[in-house]
DNA sequence: CAGTTTATGTCAGCCTTGTTGACTTTCCAA
DNA sequence: TTGGAAAGTCAACAAGGCTGACATAAACTG
């Protein structure tokens, strides 16, 4: 009530009207109804190999820095290493990864993706890129470098460290 | 390297840059990091209460749509009514949430927060809130604005309805 | 009024994916 | 050479999805 009358009143208290209760919830249900976007397509592709998100998870991140340790992996997706080594033990089993003992250090394993598991992982990623470039390209530059900006405000210092990490340097 | 040549050159498909498939994984990974984020604060407060983030789901639609029924609430949660049923039986057990008979319709149930379950959605959706509004303050307006479009643009069309339901149309 | 549909609840069983705890093997480094 | 880190494994458990089957009451329909 107070923020729609200040809203009505144009007073100095007007470049903060973006940050009332009433905005929050609708930046919060945005989130939540967005993700499911998100993840629905590579959802089905999934469940029709008999795959769950965790794999894709593991498929995404072995993908974008092949040679990945276990542990590293581990701090990235924030799981415990009993979970994630199943999901990466089906991964193997089934190969569509593999786990080669290191050279210097030959306790870490580092992971990579093989030919079967670089076609799982384009389906599930054009799959959704699909998606996220439709919704770039209908809501314009402008608006997807605030998204950005926003996502990356709401990251855990520690998740926000592995994002930036993502960022392609060789430019 | 055929888009960052694009990008050097300043060349006429310049206005796309932000679609290249780069783009779109930072796109996916910012959604995966700071969804995480989103909800660390509320998971630490259920867990303490025995909770799971269904019940932080179920809580907040309730409190957003005071005596919706079950049916809508699951056409918005988009589980199966055995999933929902079990969250809603134990919040009604415990006194969270209050399910009346419909009076126009029998067969429905109304379902309000009591006194303890608004004490449960404040300390849960401040929470939120408070992260939520960090990362708007720190990014500002603009950026607030972009970060909805694009949301809005990667729901489900049936989730979009949804999220537009929630709007306050009441200013 | 009889029959059908709708809204909800419930039981049983299954799966994925998270957890904790305990233990072993390997092997690097001080 | 010994301590500790990295990795893997086994067991047990819980949340929260799912399907299928069935029950009940109420509303609707012909």
């Amino acid at each position: 009530m107070a923020e729609r009358t200040a809203s009505a009143s144009m007073g100095r208290g007007d470049t903060l009207l973006f940050l009332t209760d009433d905005h929050l919830r609708r930046g919060i249900e945005a989130m939540f109804f967005a993700y499911r976007g998100f993840t629905a397509d590579p959802d089905r592709i999934l469940a029709e190999q008999g795959y769950g998100r965790a794999h894709h998870r593991a498929v995404h991140f072995i993908n974008r820095s092949p040679g990945t340790t276990v542990n590293n992996l581990l701090s990235i997706l924030g799981v415990t290493k009993q979970s994630l080594n199943r999901v990466l033990r089906t991964l193997v089993e089934d190969g569509l990864v593999e786990a080669r003992v290191g050279t210097r250090d030959k306790r870490e394993r580092h992971l990579f993706l093989t030919g079967e598991g670089e076609v799982l992982e384009r389906a599930l990623s054009e799959a959704q890129r699909n998606r996220m470039r439709s919704a770039f390209r209908n809501a314009g530059p402008d608006a997807v470098a605030g998204f950005r900006a926003v996502l990356e405000e709401m990251m855990d210092p520690d998740m926000r460290r592995h994002y930036l990490d993502g960022v392609d340097h060789n430019q």
